[in-house]
DNA sequence: TATTGTTATACTCTATAACTATA
DNA sequence: TATAGTTATAGAGTATAACAATA
């Protein structure tokens, strides 16, 4: 019988593509969940920002969801057609408008975050609820030096499929 | 002055979303490594799969991959067009083509693996080498569950882009 | 002239289904 | 008839650059 085996000194070799793997699974999890409330994850993420932060501007929105003003015509022009955020001019200057939520938009936000809450619950359902804090702590301490903003995926327009690495 | 902060018994609520955008981070970050070989990360996955299992069909190397036949096509045709892999027919079955590294394609596994090694620590090199191990055993824990296959992404279509939850 | 939102355009990635050749 | 590979096509997602209105 071999020896009892020592912990590993080093990450074994595929941690960083597990990490990737896993979340985009998470995504893709995520997305199934909130289709349930006719959203795509997008979609989501603008009203999560517009709850947080109405009043904000096309250009600013863009910013903060980590893509493009022309993207989010189209964004917005979904989610105005169903009544769930409103466009209104700025007064101090007519180039803005000024997003927010209208109350249907609103009634979202508690949904969400129920969506929000177990999705996360099913995620890390295989740690225990110490496993589970640790996982948190390394993640957070991970994403701390690099510039990621709080609201965006990079997206995965370049790295998509598989790596195998 | 408050208490002491004892620590959190629940992992705090954006954890899942942490982990989608470390993960596509990662990849993106990876993508940008192997494009100094002139390669995508589909182009790596099949690298790596061939290398791992030489004469297997197009089929078969798509679904490790995690995509379609029809998919598999263009990226043998660019793959042999660089001479990395070729494709034969099979004897006994000349429907079936079996596919295998050039030793041009060999002699990339080599530097695969460096980039690979190399990727991974800049990925975890915010923790400490415990803390790597650590992440490590809580990612296996996490897919020892779910049917994530060992060679591919879900990919990101459904879920790219910012979800905000 | 600079900036906000908009449109036009093109490019990439993707899957589905029809097609061919073998079996 | 069934299967491997291929092609054609269409759809989703993306970014860039040109445009109108306003400053």
């Amino acid at each position: 019988m071999p020896p009892r085996t020592a912990p590993p000194r080093t990450a074994p070799p595929r941690t960083a593509f597990l990490l990737a793997q896993l979340g985009a699974d998470a995504a893709d999890r995520f997305a199934e969940r909130v289709a349930e409330l006719g959203l795509t994850p997008r979609d989501a993420g603008a009203i999560r920002v517009l709850g947080h932060t109405p009043g904000i501007s096309q250009r600013e929105l863009a910013t903060r969801l980590g893509t493009t003003p022309s993207r989010i015509v189209p964004l917005l022009d979904s989610l105005e057609q169903r009544a769930l955020v409103e466009r209104s001019r700025s007064e101090r200057d007519r180039r803005n408008y000024e997003l927010s939520l209208t109350e249907t938009g609103q009634a979202l936000l508690a949904p969400l975050r129920v969506i929000a809450e177990s999705h996360q619950r099913a995620v890390l359902a295989a740690l225990t609820a110490d496993e589970q804090v640790q996982l948190a702590g390394l993640l957070a301490k991970l994403s701390a030096g690099g510039g990621l903003s709080p609201d965006a995926h990079p997206g995965y327009a370049g790295a998509a499929g598989s790596s195998g690495a």
